[in-house]
DNA sequence: TGTCGGCGTCAAGGACCCGTCAAGATCCCG
DNA sequence: CGGGATCTTGACGGGTCCTTGACGCCGACA
């Protein structure tokens, strides 16, 4: 399910947002000032965010700067102000969109999908080689040494979302809402059963894994070999 | 050089369009209808194209489709009309952003870099490199000589928390309340466990560090060699 | 020059987390 | 209604990480 995060400090407006946006079948969370919103970004990692600029404890446009440093998650910014200088000002700083407060509420849906339009296309490809199994996320097929793995629905679950997030860290957290649902995200315990099945059946050794790694206390990450220079280019 | 295709049936605007751009160093066509738009479209093969949806012969919104139906170039769609079924048609239509005329220069070109910048092809994530140790957020991985380095989550969180906030001055208290909690904003010796660890597994010389610098009574900062290094970001 | 506070370093204990196995509980299909 | 696969839950050993204390160094200051 797609996550949008809603950052605005009028508690009314704030609701009535999440609201429709559940309506629409979006995971809304919700902050109420800017460090809340830039620590609710880094723990749950949206996937478009709507900020009002006129936050208590920050200027808009720092924490439009703030997800920017590290994220290109798509941002609409709201605000009272209809100035140009107001609106250049948030695009140049790395917001997607601006919308003048008051707004149509289908207008704003209308723009949330066309940035999530956007922003969509995974140039990974659909299938993922590693030297030990194979996995086409597009046919939900794994396969190891030519022969299919079989994989309960969970399992299959877990792998993709990790697969989806290749070489990214995916938080304990992520993973549970992602796959159990909001109210799991307590129940780590299912995420070391399901890894250590996940591992069984794809890991040539499944007591050192080389792909499905853990980062204690953290999360999980899809390993890929990367031999040769580890180059991080631009 | 960036190719801007303008399509509009008003010739004085589109002069005044054309004008502007070319001002700002974008290589301007133009079009006067639909037909001549998706022409040219084709020819050239624009990086951007910016559409006013009344045109004399045939609707905007076609133009829009016919554009999608093979390319995804951004598409800026200019309008009189400001209601909001018009906005939701153009943009699920397939266009990127909806503007209502008239309009102010200065946004439009706002919304033009914005658009461009999304269309960039920037699969990597951000990362902060120094001649030492690159540090990816939104991987959630430290790498050092092209090996990951490995961190425990509390030292995590304090790198994450300097690295957000590069060059600037963090307090104590803001470290503690970021990555402890408010109630630990006392507890300064953590932070000189903590630093002394990152800087054990990052710094060359930890006893000289070059990036994590202590501001005695203060805090710390995260520092970046001018020379050759830098942040490349989204 | 002596004192004091802040900083860096090291080490140890205990809490917490992870992987593993296995036994119910539940669901689904025949 | 029955059986098998799948999901949940519990227990436990081993390892990791956080916390805490002790100590030396250094600069500020009297």
């Amino acid at each position: 399910m797609t996550r949008v995060l809603v950052v605005d400090d009028d508690t009314a407006l704030l609701r009535a947002l999440a609201i429709n946006l559940r309506a629409r079948h979006f995971d809304v969370e919700t902050a109420g000032d800017g460090a809340t919103a830039l620590r609710k970004a880094a723990s749950t990692g949206p996937d478009l965010v709507v900020l009002d600029l006129g936050l208590p404890d920050m200027d808009g446009v720092e924490v439009v700067a703030g997800l920017r440093g590290w994220t290109s998650v798509p941002i609409i910014v709201l605000s009272a102000r209809d100035t140009q200088s107001a609106k250049v000002d948030a695009l140049d700083a790395g917001a997607d969109d601006y919308m003048t407060k008051p707004f149509g509420m289908d207008e704003l849906i209308a723009r949330i999908r066309a940035a999530l339009r956007r922003a969509a296309p995974e140039p990974t490809s659909p299938v993922l080689v590693t030297p030990d199994f194979t996995v086409d996320l597009s046919a939900k097929r794994v396969t190891r040494d030519g022969a299919p793995v079989r994989l309960t629905p969970t399992e299959w679950h877990v792998l993709e979302v990790l697969v989806r997030n290749l070489g990214k860290l995916v938080t304990q957290q992520q993973l549970l809402r992602e796959v159990w649902g909001p109210s799991y995200v307590e129940e780590t315990h299912y995420l070391r059963v399901y890894l250590a099945q996940l591992r069984r059946k794809l890991e040539p050794e499944p007591s050192r894994p080389r792909h499905l790694i853990t980062e204690p206390g953290i999360g999980y990450r899809f390993e890929v070999e990367r031999q040769g220079s580890g180059r991080t280019g631009a």
